[in-house]
DNA sequence: ATAATTATAGTAACTATTATCATTATTTAA
DNA sequence: TTAAATAATGATAATAGTTACTATAATTAT
């Protein structure tokens, strides 16, 4: 892939991702997206995920039970999962830059980066 | 299954994760673990890993690339995962518990717990 | 407009994990 | 101590999520 060529389907994808506030999994994508290409195919939305991805304009969030979601939120936050539904939510909790520096002591090799996932009980399954 | 039955094997798998200073998966754990039982089902490890996770006895780490390990270790500590070679490694930075308070600020949900894993060049990849 | 190239849809293939089930091991109770 | 009850195993099939393949369609460059 020499050069990246425009695609409405990836286009519409890049905005799904933008304007929606939840954390869609592929699945989630395939589901929305077909609304408007009622006949795109799945690997297309995988495609096209990671290629937003490794172009940095989205970030691929795993979660424990293996559920794979993707943020096209690109600036650093953390996130928080239910643990009964499965659900990922952004929270309103700045970066710890310092952190990367504590982990390094005692740590031979480079701390770049890190991320953070909260568990818990979300709103909705919390009423219930 | 109503009550625990001893096996062999599950001890032999829960020795091994105790014993090892690596977080190994569940395809390294089968490798292991076939040393002492040859013929041990690779069904027979995810089953007393999942069983041993379940009890508390082993956590489960999911890293960004997919790839699922296992740790003996069930006190809280942090992880770091090498961006060259996938591998996950303890990391002596003592639990951070203030932080579920932070996040919670601006939250309805109940938060419980968190993870953390940070990412860089292991020691070894950053020698090369 | 034509040629060159990338992206797509549809499908097959693959990987990691779980489910099924007859047999074996462990535990309980006589 | 043996027999009955039950859980765990090994072998294999099935599943889910994802990637690979390929002919066709869309996009870009000439």
């Amino acid at each position: 892939m020499a050069t990246l060529k425009y695609s409405r389907q990836r286009e519409c994808i890049k905005e799904l991702l933008n304007n929606s506030c939840e954390h869609p999994t592929a699945d989630m994508v395939y589901m929305d997206v077909r609304q408007e290409f009622p006949n795109i195919s799945l690997g297309t939305v995988y495609r096209n995920l990671n290629l937003l991805s490794d172009l940095g304009e989205a970030i691929k969030i795993t979660t424990p039970n293996g559920g794979v979601h993707f943020d096209g939120r690109t600036a650093p936050h953390y996130h928080f999962c239910c643990n009964k539904c499965g659900q990922v939510i952004d929270l309103d909790l700045e970066e710890l830059d310092c952190i990367n520096e504590a982990a390094g002591k005692n740590f031979n090799g480079i701390i770049e980066s890190h991320s953070m996932m909260f568990y818990g009980t979300c709103e909705n399954c919390s009423k219930k």
